[in-house]
DNA sequence: TTTGTTCATATCTTAAATATATTTCTACCC
DNA sequence: GGGTAGAAATATATTTAAGATATGAACAAA
């Protein structure tokens, strides 16, 4: 049996009449006459009875007429899903993001957007450290992912850089400093550094102590947060001082005061990562659609 | 696209290797590949990645396998439903029935064999007169009716016929002769009938005037009941006398007796009709259930 | 580099779908 | 009752396309 058989079939079924039926599907009479009944030979029973003038559908006919419809309705719905999935307007998405990226409003707004131009696909989101990020998405376990990059691209993952932008220093409301306008990097000298564990962000990681040593400090390194968003807490507790990305600066919290930096200082770069040739028209049209977030809004 | 395609698409996507694949759909590997190719090409996305050692499937065959695998099962289904269509498993029956001949214990036993043998018939069934049951049945709104038939089959008709049975005097049991073991029918010759309209069953109408006249007397007509069931509460208020199928003694109403009919009395037939040609497969399969549930009880 | 595996391409063969011509059946009409 | 028209079946021819066979190209692994 082949879908044409059914396609002859319901011809025949709605017009009642094997000639008209030939018409309608463009084929001679004694064809379809063929077709069906090897249909008929195949299914072990007539479908029709064939009368002086047209034809009637037999009971199994009847039965089969309904289960005909659906099946050539189901391989039209077939195709369509398919032709959807490739155009990647169908499937899923697993993203990765890194705690202080969530606060960065270009990631939240992309995530947004892409899910209002892409209702159908099945979105998911996981929080991870940059470095377990990136072993995710290599083991294809997600399909991108939100990272605070270094200066080189990470071998096997294509990154899209999404900015850079500035970091403001932490510390507790009640520390002196705490009322300055703004701060060099050299006032933290004497503080200890409340920060995320190094292999949570290297590169941001790396970046801060940079900075230090180009204010002329070795940092002096105290309390590690797991977190970045517990990272605000322990400066409350007047653990120690920090310096995170501006966008964290949204992060209220009682006893903890922001202060911009005055003159060098380490800068917080985003970057969306995928894995590199990455076929997936999801995967594209999602780092498509961050891309432009990014250009639009400058 | 084709069944054929399908059934490729699935050995691909199930071995992941189209030189595995052909062999399993038992053709050459690049008629295959060309198979799958034209699929690809008439759903508008490739469905695979092909490999230097395999193939994998793209999103676009990932959405397309389970919908490929629900096609080919429907087909299945489909041609399996209309075999068992064809052999009567499956479908309806629209039984007609006369008031009395439900008590004739034929007709129960057989109807519920038959939902026994044949669960998924949908059957319903219709009480009416004969003279109706046959219209309907001559018009297609019933495919079996159990009727009092005439000594010649009505054209038109297959009847099959299921016996005959006595009938016995219905009277009020107040009544002189309601004491008697059994009685001969000119004993009702001063009495008058309590008769359902002939119309509902004209052969067994003038099966009872028949006797009548035997035995001798022209029946006084009095009142006429609209139903078998009703007969028997007219007969109780003393309205007058009855002759009904022995069978029909089952209506046990205060007030009315029973008395088996010594010498010729009329009889009551009883049969099995349907359309002369029927063709329906369900309708044979009743009428053989019927019959061979008559032969079973001698 | 070589070898083996895999899929694609090219060409040919064969099976099967379709076309064309004709026959058969039967209801309908004169 | 014989003739006619409409419809499906049968018979044969043709064409399309499925499949076979042979070969080439790409890539991985040794």
């Amino acid at each position: 049996m082949e879908l044409r058989h059914i396609k002859y079939f319901l011809a025949v079924a709605e017009e009642l009449n094997f000639t008209r039926a030939a018409r309608r599907v463009g084929i001679g009479q004694p064809p379809l006459s063929n077709q069906i009944r090897d249909l008929e030979e195949e299914i072990g029973a007539p479908l029709f009875r064939r009368l002086p003038h047209g034809a009637e559908l037999t009971e199994a006919g009847q039965v089969f007429l309904p289960e005909a419809r659906a099946i050539m309705a189901k391989a039209e719905h077939a195709k369509a899903l398919a032709l959807r999935a490739a155009r990647g307007e169908l499937g899923r998405l697993r993203l990765g993001f890194t705690g202080s990226s969530a606060f960065s409003p270009i990631v939240p707004s992309a995530v947004r957007s892409f899910r209002r131009a892409y209702p159908e696909i099945d979105l998911t989101l996981h929080e991870a450290y940059t470095t377990l990020l990136l072993e995710r998405l290599d083991a294809g376990e997600l399909d991108a992912v939100f990272i605070r990059p270094g200066r080189a691209d990470p071998p096997g993952f294509r990154t899209h850089s999404l900015g850079e932008e500035a970091m403001v220093i932490a510390l507790p409301s009640s520390h002196p400093l705490a009322d300055a306008a703004a701060l060099p990097m050299s006032a933290l000298s004497a503080e200890p550094f409340v920060l995320f564990p190094r292999e949570a962000g290297p590169s941001l990681f790396d970046g801060i102590i940079a900075a230090c040593r180009h204010a002329g400090f070795e940092p002096i390194l105290g309390q590690i947060a797991p977190q970045i968003t517990s990272l605000a807490n322990l400066i409350a507790v007047e653990l120690g001082v920090s310096v995170v990305p501006s966008a964290v600066a949204q992060i209220r919290v009682p006893g903890v005061t922001y202060v911009p930096i005055s003159g060098d200082g380490p800068v917080a770069r985003l970057a969306l990562a995928t894995r590199r040739g990455e076929r997936s028209a999801v995967v594209q049209n999602f780092v498509a659609r961050v891309l432009a977030d990014r250009n639009n809004r400058g």
